[in-house]
DNA sequence: GTCTATATACAGATAGAC
DNA sequence: GTCTATCTGTATATAGAC
């Protein structure tokens, strides 16, 4: 299994496009780092433009099908949400700057969410909403939870040059903060869920 | 009082900066917007890099003297809470686009967080901390619980595009749902507080 | 397919008249 | 202080040899 020099560029171009943006993205960086010449890129993708959107598409589709299996297991309200969190955490620290990316490209050409799955956010807030029928989840907009957590989870990546200044912490400090992050986030998710048992 | 040369400048650059990110604004469009021409910006601010350093210190001086005076107001936690995040949320949706400003800047230049007040958050910090040994809030990290707060308030702003998609929101949908984020965010927090009047 | 060399466009910055 | 005209650098994109 060789690596072609498109998959080459599609690496090199994933890394540049997400650290810079499109606008502070240089092709002549992406050329560096994919070890190739600058012509190339043009005679692959024909403009930067067109690149950007491939790699775009790409980001965007591995941004949530992990979360999707975990909603669709079978597991109670405090589970669920425990793996959700979990799972998306994990994707944050593997990919920090992922959601900036997304986000800003997201101002720069809203028509580029029209490759986004949106059923995940659908089947989340339906278990949600029957959650709270059944009595498991106390009374909570489920549409207002989901981005509450997504919020929790999100934030502290995305903000982390500013987070971590205010809060006084240097990289490591505030590695350490992040790693307590999910207990504190189910923390206070378990103050919204209904003990069934009534243990504990 | 007249409006300076200076004043249409700095407000043209705070408009353009804040929507497209310092690579992404050009110049010129600066120069249309403050209806000058563009060898004017150089007269009055040298370079594209010192006017955009001015517009920055500018927009974080603005982002939290307001949050500051709630912080040192006497309230009971909640109230204070509820107190922080309405004025927070006030000041988003005011400058919506001002924490993606903020947050890619500092991405671009850590030296800017320089010029960043930190007090308040550590007054702030303070504050949670006394409230939890006096029983008035339950046992959490008063670091995380911040950072939390945030992102619950920060995140639906700063993601709104990919957001209002997610949800299947049109504009004035998603204005309706965040108009009602105050309230939820509240309800989040209300589980966190114990309630020593025991009433309700 | 991959390279070097070059064309083209445009943005930031300056010169100089008024 | 404000303008028009221009310079200079640099980024995307293309031409053409190998």
């Amino acid at each position: 299994m060789e690596v072609t020099t498109e998959d080459k560029i599609i690496q090199a171009a994933e890394k540049i496009f997400v650290r810079d943006g499109y606008d502070g993205a240089r092709m002549q960086d992406i050329a560096n780092e994919a070890e190739i010449n600058k012509a190339l890129l043009h005679y692959y993708f024909r403009s930067k433009e067109k690149l950007f959107q491939q790699i775009l598409r790409r980001k965007m589709q591995a941004f949530l099908p992990k979360i999707q299996k975990i909603v669709h297991t079978d597991l109670p309200v405090l589970g669920k949400l425990e793996a959700i969190v979990e799972g998306y955490l994990q994707m944050l620290f593997a990919n920090p700057r992922l959601p900036i990316f997304l986000i800003y490209s997201a101002y720069r050409d809203p028509s580029i969410l029209e490759h986004m799955p949106r059923e995940i956010f659908d089947d989340l807030i339906r278990f949600l909403r029957k959650a709270i029928k059944e009595g498991e989840l106390k009374k909570v907009d489920p549409e207002q939870l989901v981005v509450s957590i997504m919020g929790m989870c999100v934030f502290p990546f995305v903000a982390r040059p500013i987070a971590s200044h205010m809060l006084g912490k240097d990289e490591e400090q505030y590695s350490i903060f992040l790693k307590k992050r999910k207990k504190e986030i189910l923390r206070v998710l378990e103050e919204l869920t209904i003990d069934s048992g009534g243990d504990k």
